[in-house]
RNA sequence: GGUCGGUUCGUCUAACGGUUAGGACUCAAGAUUUUCAUUCUUGCAAUAGGGGUUCGAUUCCCCUACCGACUACCA
C-alpha cells in the first residue's frame, strides 16, 4: 500500500461558489500530493440535482486555477477532462452525473451480499415518523430497530419486494447496519476514533427516481475507482467516516482503503459557528476567493476583486489549521509544498481575522517591483480619470516604490498619493489653524521666493540623474535655507505640506516637489495663500 | 435530545511530562523622521473549571462546563 502512487481529490459539489474553506480543503490536498509526488484530482460530485446551480463549476474550478491549485486530472474550466501526461484518463470522467450508469451494480451487489436493502419507504412517511418521534422528544432513526416494521426488503415477502421494484420508482438501496458493531477507524488529524453502530442509521446509498447514488455509495465507489489513497475533507464528514469505513468492508476493499484525514473548519471571525456567506457582507471582507453573482443577481464580493494577491490569499489559508512548526510566515507555493504535513494540522476550528489577511497582502504587496505595482496601478488611475499618457511609465514606478510601504492594497494607492496628480482644493481645517499663523505665512512668503529661486531636477527635468540624487539635492537646498534662517523646520515643511496635500500628512516635501515639478509646486503655494 | 469532535493571550498559533508558557496579527507607549506612514524598541495579554496519575502536568486519564459538526431519498 505504501509502494502505491499518492492519489487525492477535491470532491465539491457544485451547489454554489465555493468559499475559503473550501479552497483551504482543496489546497491542503493539493499540497499533500505534490510533496508525496502524487496526483491531485478534481471530482465533481453532482448527484442532487435539485440543487444544482448553473455557473457553480465553472467558477469552482476558476477560483482553484487563480489560487495556482492546478489539478493533474478533473475537469478544466471550459469542462474538458484534464489528462495527466503519462496516461489517458483511465478514471474519467470525473463528474459524478457523467458516471451515472456505474453506481448501481454496486449498490445491487451489495445487496446481493447481504449489505443492503430495498427500501419502499416514502417520505412523507418517514416524515410523519420523525414528526412523531420528534412529540414524544425522540430522535427517529432508519436502523436495525426500526427496519423490521418498515417497508422494505427484509420485512416484505419477496414477491411483493419484486413488484415493487419493477412497478414502482420512489424506492430506495440502504446500507444495512450490522448491530452493536464497534467500528474502529484511524484518522490522520484526529487519530483513533471507536464509534458503536448501533447509533448510526441506514443511509440511503441509492435512488430510484432519479437512478442517482447519494455521496456516500458515489463517493466510495469513486473513490475506489480512482484509486485515491487519502482522502482529505471538512470535518462534517467525520460523522460519516463509520458509514464509509462499512461500506469498503461490504465491499471487500479493505486492503485499498484510502487513509482520512479530517480538517476542523473556519469559524466566523465574531460570535458563534461556521463561516457563512452572509458574514463577509457583514463583518465587510469576502468569503469567497472570487466575486460570485448566484442565479437571482445578489453579488457577493471575492478576494481577488478586493485586490487580494492569490500568493497572499493561499498563504493566509494555508495558516489557518496548520503551521510548519518554525516561525516562518510567509510562504510561497512551492515552500508550502515542501513544508506541509498533517501531522501539523490544527485539531480545532480556526476563526478567520480579516487584519492578519491584510497583513499577508501587505507583506506580498511589498515583494511585488516598482514596475509591478505601477501596471497595476496604471489602470486605477485611469479610472480616477487621470489622464494617464501625460505621464511616463517611469513616473508612476518610482511613485509607487515611494509608497508602496503605506499600504495593504494597491487600491490604497489613490488615497495615498492623490495629490500627485491633481493639486488639493481644499485644507483641513484643524491643520489651517494650527500652522498658518501670521508670523509662518510671512516666512512661506520667503521660501516661495527661494524655491522659485532655485535649480531643481525635477522629475521632468532629471535626465539620467536618480531620482535619490534630485531628491536630496532639494531637500539639502531647502532645509538648508530654513535652517539658515533658525526657523522652525516643522512649522514650515507642514506649512507647506498643507499647500501640497491639503493636509499636514503625506510625503517628504522634496519628494512632491520632486514629483510634480517647481512650476506646480509654486502653484500650490500661491493658491494656499489666498485660500487660508 | 443523541453521536462524534474540539478547548493555550482578543485572533492565528508554538512548547520530548521539566521554558520567566515563545512567535505573529491587533492595540498601546517610546525612539527615528519636516508631518503621516514605514522602521526599530518596549509593553498589554493565555493554558476553561474540578479531580486524579506523577518528584513534576499546557502536555496523560476521568468528570463538568462551553464551543462545533452531524443527526435528509443534500453534499
Amino acid at each position: 500500500m505504501s509502494e502505491r502512487k499518492r492519489r487525492v481529490r477535491f470532491a465539491p459539489s457544485p451547489t454554489g461558489p465555493l468559499h475559503m474553506g473550501g479552497v483551504r480543503t482543496a489546497l491542503y490536498n493539493y499540497l499533500y500530493a505534490k510533496q508525496a509526488g502524487g496526483d491531485f484530482i478534481i471530482r465533481i460530485e453532482d448527484t442532487d440535482s435539485q440543487r444544482f446551480v448553473p455557473g457553480a463549476e465553472k467558477y469552482i474550478i476558476d477560483s482553484l486555477n487563480w489560487c495556482g491549485i492546478i489539478p493533474d486530472e478533473g475537469v478544466d474550466a471550459q469542462g474538458n477532462v484534464v489528462e495527466t501526461p503519462s496516461e489517458r484518463h483511465p478514471h474519467a470522467p470525473y463528474r459524478q452525473s457523467q458516471r451515472k450508469p456505474i453506481y448501481r451494480g454496486y449498490a445491487e451487489q451489495l445487496i446481493a451480499n447481504g449489505y443492503a436493502y430495498y427500501a419502499f419507504d416514502t417520505a412523507e412517511e418517514l416524515d410523519a415518523r420523525r414528526k412523531e418521534a420528534e412529540a414524544n422528544k425522540q430522535t427517529f432513526i432508519y436502523n436495525y430497530q426500526t427496519r423490521k416494521e418498515l417497508k422494505n426488503s427484509l420485512t416484505l415477502p419477496e414477491d411483493e419486494v419484486k413488484r415493487l421494484i419493477e412497478t414502482t420508482t420512489n424506492w430506495t438501496i440502504r446500507f444495512k447496519n450490522p448491530e452493536n458493531e464497534i467500528v474502529k477507524m484511524d484518522d490522520l488529524i484526529r487519530g483513533h476514533i471507536e464509534v458503536n453502530t448501533n447509533t448510526i442509521d441506514d443511509k440511503v446509498l441509492w435512488k430510484r427516481a432519479d437512478e442517482l447514488p447519494t455521496y456516500h455509495l458515489a463517493n466510495i465507489v469513486d473513490d475506489h475507482l480512482m484509486e485515491i489513497t487519502e482522502v482529505i475533507r471538512g470535518e462534517e464528514w467525520l460523522p460519516s467516516l463509520p458509514l464509509h469505513y462499512m461500506l469498503y468492508k461490504a465491499f471487500g476493499w479493505t486492503d485499498t482503503q484510502p487513509r482520512f484525514a479530517h480538517l476542523s473548519l473556519l469559524l466566523k471571525p465574531d460570535g458563534k459557528g461556521k463561516l457563512s456567506k452572509r458574514d463577509g457582507d457583514r463583518l465587510g471582507f469576502p468569503v469567497f476567493p472570487l466575486r460570485w453573482v448566484n442565479p437571482e443577481g445578489e453579488v457577493s464580493r471575492g478576494y481577488r476583486e478586493d485586490g487580494y494577491y492569490p500568493q497572499a490569499f493561499v498563504n493566509l489559508l494555508a495558516l489557518l489549521g496548520w503551521n510548519p512548526g518554525t516561525e516562518q510566515e510567509l510562504f510561497t507555493m512551492d515552500e508550502l509544498v515542501q513544508a506541509f504535513s498533517l501531522e501539523r494540522v490544527i485539531k480545532s476550528g480556526a476563526r478567520f481575522n480579516a487584519d492578519k489577511a491584510k497583513w499577508f497582502n501587505q507583506e506580498y504587496l511589498r515583494k511585488q517591483t516598482d514596475a509591478q505595482l505601477a501596471e497595476q496601478f496604471i489602470p486605477i488611475l485611469a479610472e480616477k480619470g487621470v489622464d494617464t499618457s501625460k505621464y511616463p511609465f517611469a513616473f508612476v514606478e518610482q511613485l509607487c516604490g515611494l509608497i508602496k510601504e503605506r499600504a495593504h492594497f494597491v487600491a490604497d494607492f489613490w488615497d495615498i498619493c492623490s495629490y500627485f496628480f491633481i493639486a488639493p482644493t481644499s485644507y483641513a481645517e484643524n491643520d489651517v489653524k494650527k500652522f498658518c499663523t501670521p508670523e509662518t505665512m510671512e516666512i512661506i512668503k520667503k521660501v516661495k521666493e527661494f524655491i522659485g529661486n532655485m535649480e531643481i531636477k525635477e522629475f521632468a527635468t532629471a535626465g539620467d540623474t536618480s531620482k535619490a540624487e534630485c531628491v536630496q539635492a532639494i531637500e539639502e537646498k531647502l532645509t538648508g535655507y530654513i535652517k539658515e534662517n533658525e526657523w522652525k523646520m516643522g512649522a514650515v515643511m507642514n506649512t507647506l505640506r498643507l499647500f501640497f496635500v491639503g493636509q499636514a500628512k503625506g510625503l517628504g516635501i522634496a519628494d512632491i516637489i520632486y514629483f510634480v515639478g517647481k512650476e506646480e509646486a509654486l502653484r500650490r503655494i500661491n493658491a494656499g495663500e489666498n485660500a487660508v
